[in-house]
DNA sequence: AATATTTTTAGAATGATTCTAAAAAACAAA
DNA sequence: TTTGTTTTTTAGAATCATTCTAAAAATATT
């Protein structure tokens, strides 16, 4: 374990959850200011390879990086922007029946309007 | 509705389900070789919103674009590559009902191994 | 320590997509 | 239809995220 892959997973960590690589590299500099981009990305794909990060892919966008392992699924708010987990427990199995396939990953993008912005009057 | 837009849509409609604007770019230019890249994109982000297209965004690789416009997910094979439609007639409500939000739009992408490929025995 | 292997670095390269400014086409009004 | 206005297209430059590259540094092995 180098000391930049140990940077890298503690921004990951204690950062928020859904966060694109060039913000890991940001913070990864702060504590550490000669890293490079490119380690940022490597380490990120060797932790993809080793499950101890999931990538959300963007759409236009960058990809973002999630520190919740668990499956499930992202719900992308178009009023406030927020980036919320969705949990359905039982997705995998229903995938599978539906294409008689074997399921390795999933990943679920969701464009809505997120539960706070439904509850609030103001629009 | 110009040439172009009119080349695009039969373009896609009459072409494979999940096609690249690489690709849709390169058989529009057969039936108008003046067509230009920018206005496939133009055009592809117009008919998305309009909601005669849907796009699959790619992970590393390019967007596709999808003539199916019916909600559903898609199966990348990792044995034969292929992009299959998963029908999952419920899960817009199971969205809704766990994330407590409103849904606009789905996208699900499940890597796994098909139907065919399951069948097949050899390996 | 000496050698081999892996990782990092900085910046160039790539690839998909978007932007730009000028030309062309479509549309609207007279 | 001519004239003016708006929209779309074109070609290529620009951008942005990401990957590649080759040399240097760090790490592990003998």
């Amino acid at each position: 374990m180098t000391k930049q892959r140990a940077v890298i997973l503690e921004v990951i960590r204690s950062g928020e959850h859904h966060s694109t690589a060039e913000e890991i590299f940001e913070m990864a500099k702060e504590k550490l200011p000669s890293i490079s981009r490119a380690t940022v990305y490597n380490n990120l794909h060797g932790m993809e390879e080793e499950g101890l990060v999931r990538r959300i892919s963007g759409e236009g966008t960058s990809d973002r990086y999630d520190k919740n392992i668990m499956p499930h699924g992202h719900l992308f708010c178009k009023k406030c922007g927020a980036i919320l987990d969705v949990m359905l427990p039982d997705i995998e199995k229903l995938i599978e029946e539906s294409s008689k396939s074997e399921l390795i990953e999933y990943e679920l993008k969701v464009k809505g309007v997120c539960r706070a912005c439904l509850a609030c009057v103001s629009d």
